[in-house]
DNA sequence: CGGGATCCGCACGGATACTG
DNA sequence: CAGTATCCGTGCGGATCCCG
């Protein structure tokens, strides 16, 4: 099978010279965080609670289903989020945060509120950067 | 230059149909963030202070130069971050945090700090939804 | 309704070569 | 030493179709 052979191959290049990198958790946490939705749906879920499927969607319009399920499936596997399925008629999917993916939540947020905090500088600087490189 | 025509287009493509995610500052700061080597390149500088440019290749070890002069650049243009120039015998170049972004690079740290806490946590939880799947 | 499976474009990032 | 320019593979993510 050439597929995973070409697919082990990368990975067994990357442990060649990533093995100090993977060491750090904290590395796989940030690129976790770097998925652009995650802070997204983590928010959402931080401001409305529990949340369907659509619901999450509508709030985060722009996003395509593959990457809306995609990025819920991570959160869900890292117990950051729970998955609630009830069999109604046409089915019906709930999405919640653990405590765990609430506290996570707090740390971003602080993020966000430096960013809106901060935004004018960075935008100011921005500005000058460009004025000077024309 | 069709270079920058490329990137401008992009930038038009985005505000199109992103208008209302345009809005809220975070969302570029959170784009900013994914850059993925943005917040290593931020930790190396609050860790080391001063560093030269081979110096941060060396520290980010894995991370190419086409990467690194881009993410150097960005965070130039942002006021992350500040760039001397002395023109020794061969070219020397200085990078330093600036006080913004310092000040951004302490919330970061908080997410690593998160991550160290609780990675046991999210190991644990994604071998269960492993072992459930398998 | 809430997805899984598949196809596919293209922009992201690595490797290489060249410059001041 | 510190980049810039160029080429190129691939994997990310969107679009579409289908299923329970």
């Amino acid at each position: 099978m050439p597929t995973m052979t070409a697919a082990q191959q990368r990975e067994q290049a990357k442990l060649a010279y990533d093995s100090f990198l993977a060491e750090c958790p904290s590395r796989q946490l940030l690129d976790r965080l770097s998925d652009k939705w995650v802070a997204l749906v983590l928010a959402a879920l931080a401001d409305e609670g529990t949340m369907r499927y659509s619901q999450l969607a509508r709030r985060l319009a722009g996003v395509s289903q593959k990457m809306l399920t995609q990025t819920l499936r991570a959160l869900e596997r890292d117990g950051l989020v729970t998955r609630t399925v009830t069999p109604t008629v046409p089915v019906t999917v709930d999405y919640d945060l653990t405590p765990l993916g609430a506290s996570l939540q707090v740390v971003v947020r602080q993020v966000k509120v430096w960013a809106e905090a901060h935004m004018d500088d960075v935008r100011s600087a921005r500005d000058a950067y460009d004025a000077r490189g024309a």
